[in-house]
RNA sequence: GCCCCCGUAGCUCAGCGGAUUAGAGCGCUUGUCUUCGGAACAAGAGGUCGCAAGUUCAAAUCUUGCCGGGGGUACCA
């Protein structure tokens, strides 16, 4: 509420000459619309006692057009109703556009190709999707990004077991693999691979000298040698199955950077800054972090290859290169945060303003629950389709119905609805339910709200003069209102979670009204109809935000 | 050992410096309505906000220590 931020600021200069950002605050509903506390920090400044300041301010601001009353209460808060006409003003405002004309890089869910994808990469891609659409919201360019890593030991493990399937460097050999199998096939092949490298010391010794060779063909772009084309091949197959499985949950990344191609950059900014930056130790490039109070990292192995610290380097310079960002987020799960925090405090030593720009958001771990199956052929592993899947099950169960955006509505809203850090718990059957705090009863809210509009004449236009909202009316009118400003916070906050707790609330409300109030037919019904557009336009583009789908019809 | 994160009702979680009674959902108890598609609504039981000090006019919220759980700690990511 800027208007009411700017009436105080002037009322405080007016009266003690003073400069102020006011902080305004949503009070509890019986204390008003808006509180604030300047007249306790006031207080201590001016050396006067706060009720006798808030009082002042209460009664200078008491005129204004947007106030309906003020009130001083305890220490000397001062609470303001707003005036119906102001409610009713504020009820679609959309939030501000504080990144206005900023370009916002947003990185996240960066699954490795040549891996399946699991719990943890649909938790950051939903994560990332609705934080990237917040910026978007506050009117910022957004970048969706996504790394991952085509070179590196789990490649060379891949290909190992690749090769032994083949019976060798055989690429002609792959058109056998049925095209529906693909990604599974390589699944398959990265877990051997794995447990080869661990049992067997000539596999060991194989799959490192396969990791130099992949570094070289991508280096040098070789096409055409046999390993080269069944590198490529596969590699595909493993962008194709990630970008099916994107399209099936509504993400879509602007690009792509494959970890090849942070190589060169991060080794050319390494290599430069050895001696000031980084220093060789053991025969490997390292940066010293015990002076930062960190761990010191390889960044350079023995072996002359670039470790991921390396190509994380060289990514954000990429980065940096392509989208001369305002800001960089990059989020990923939270047993990565000291590693990240080495690279960035690298990063600041080399570029300091792209480091400054830069923040990493980190997730806890989701523990699915009841239904979601395990696959303990790829290690105990929870897949991220499987997650899908039992939700879809569960909704099919609990509503008699298969309808895929509601299931993915119920997993994204299950996961959005926490606060982005700590672990938590995901129950299938508890995200669908149409009771509860949950996606699709959010859905439904909307579903009905419209079935409500189309029922009604369409004529839901406010009479222009002397219109007076009844109590429940204005509780609803004040709810829909702050869905700029939670917008905002949630922004501002980096926390998803706030709009989630807000659209909940949003549709309680609502319910308590239309148990009690009659909408069609009632001879408020133009009022009551105009608050149910409002009421349903919020919702909707509440969902959009968190990139849950919005069904018309359920 | 050192470092990071987490610890709020039986369960799952909000709240992250402000309001006499710390909130919601699920579960539990009682009541209401022949429902604009119950997305019900109303009332109730249930809490040493891990523990202990400190800072503040004000602490679940900030600081320190301890306890419990998870993670990280040189060639994986």
């Amino acid at each position: 509420m800027t208007e009411l931020r700017e009436a105080l600021k002037s009322a405080v200069k007016e009266l003690y000459g003073v400069e102020v950002e006011p902080e305004l605050t949503r009070p509890e509903e019986q204390f008003g619309d808006y509180s604030t506390n300047v007249a306790m920090q006031l207080g201590a400044k001016l050396g006067k006692p706060p009720r006798q300041i808030a009082e002042a301010l209460a009664n200078k601001l008491q005129d204004a057009e947007m106030i309906a009353k003020t009130e001083v209460a305890g220490a000397g808060f001062i609470n303001f109703f707003l005036s119906d006409k102001a409610l009713l003003d504020g009820l679609l405002r959309q939030p501000a556009k504080v990144y206005d004309g900023q370009t916002v890089v947003v990185e996240y869910s960066d699954p490795n190709p040549f891996k399946v994808l699991h719990v943890g990469h649909l938790y950051t891609s939903i994560v990332g999707d609705a934080i990237a659409n917040q910026f978007e919201a506050a009117g910022a360019k957004v970048a969706r990004v996504n790394f991952g890593g085509d070179v590196g030991l789990h490649v060379a493990k891949t290909m190992w077991a690749v090769l032994q399937k083949l019976g060798g460097e055989s690429p002609e050999k792959l058109q056998d693999i049925e095209p529906g199998k693909h990604s599974e096939w390589l699944t398959d092949c990265y877990v051997e691979g794995n447990i080869a490298y661990e049992q067997g010391a000539d596999a060991k010794a194989q799959i490192v000298e396969l990791n130099k060779r992949i570094y070289q063909i991508t280096e040098q772009q070789d096409k055409s040698s046999a390993l080269a084309q069944i590198y490529w091949t596969t590699r595909q197959w493993s962008y194709d199955y990630f970008t099916d499985f994107y399209k099936r949950i509504g993400s879509h990344f602007d690009r792509f950077y494959p970890e090849s191609e942070a190589v060169e950059p991060g080794l050319k900014a390494v290599r430069e800054n050895i001696g000031k930056v980084f220093e060789e130790s053991e025969g490997a490039v390292v940066f010293k972090g015990e002076v930062h109070n960190m761990h010191t990292r390889v960044f350079i192995n023995s072996e002359g290859l670039p470790t991921y610290e390396t190509k994380d380097v060289g990514l954000i310079l990429k980065k940096w290169q392509d989208y001369h960002f305002d800001r960089s987020i990059i989020i990923t799960g939270n047993d990565i945060y000291e590693y990240m925090q080495v690279v960035l405090k690298a990063i600041e030593q080399i570029a300091p303003e792209l480091a400054q720009k830069t923040t990493h958001i980190i997730h806890g771990l989701v523990k699915p629950t009841g239904g979601v199956k395990m696959s303990s052929r790829l290690g105990n592993i929870i897949r991220a389709e499987d997650v899908l899947a039992a939700a879809n099950e569960a909704n099919k169960q609990a509503n008699s119905q298969e309808n895929f955006d509601v299931a993915l509505g119920a997993v994204k809203y299950a996961f959005l609805k926490n606060r982005i850090g700590a672990d938590f718990i995901f129950d299938p059957t508890e995200s669908v339910s149409l009771r509860g705090n949950s996606g699709p009863y959010l859905q439904y809210a909307y579903v009905r709200a419209r079935s409500i509009l189309q029922k009604s004449s369409g004529n839901y236009q406010l009479p222009t003069t002397n219109y007076q909202l009844e109590p429940d009316e204005r509780s609803l009118a004040r709810k829909i209102g702050e869905f700029a400003e939670v917008i905002e916070q949630a922004t501002n906050d980096l926390l998803p979670s706030h709009i989630c707790t807000y659209l909940y609330e949003l549709a309680q409300n609502f319910n308590r009204f239309y148990e009690k109030n009659r909408i069609l037919g009632d001879e408020r019904e133009t009022v009551r109809l105009k608050l149910v557009e409002a009421y349903a336009k919020v919702l909707k583009n509440g969902l959009q935000l968190l990139n849950i789908p919005v069904p018309e019809k359920m």
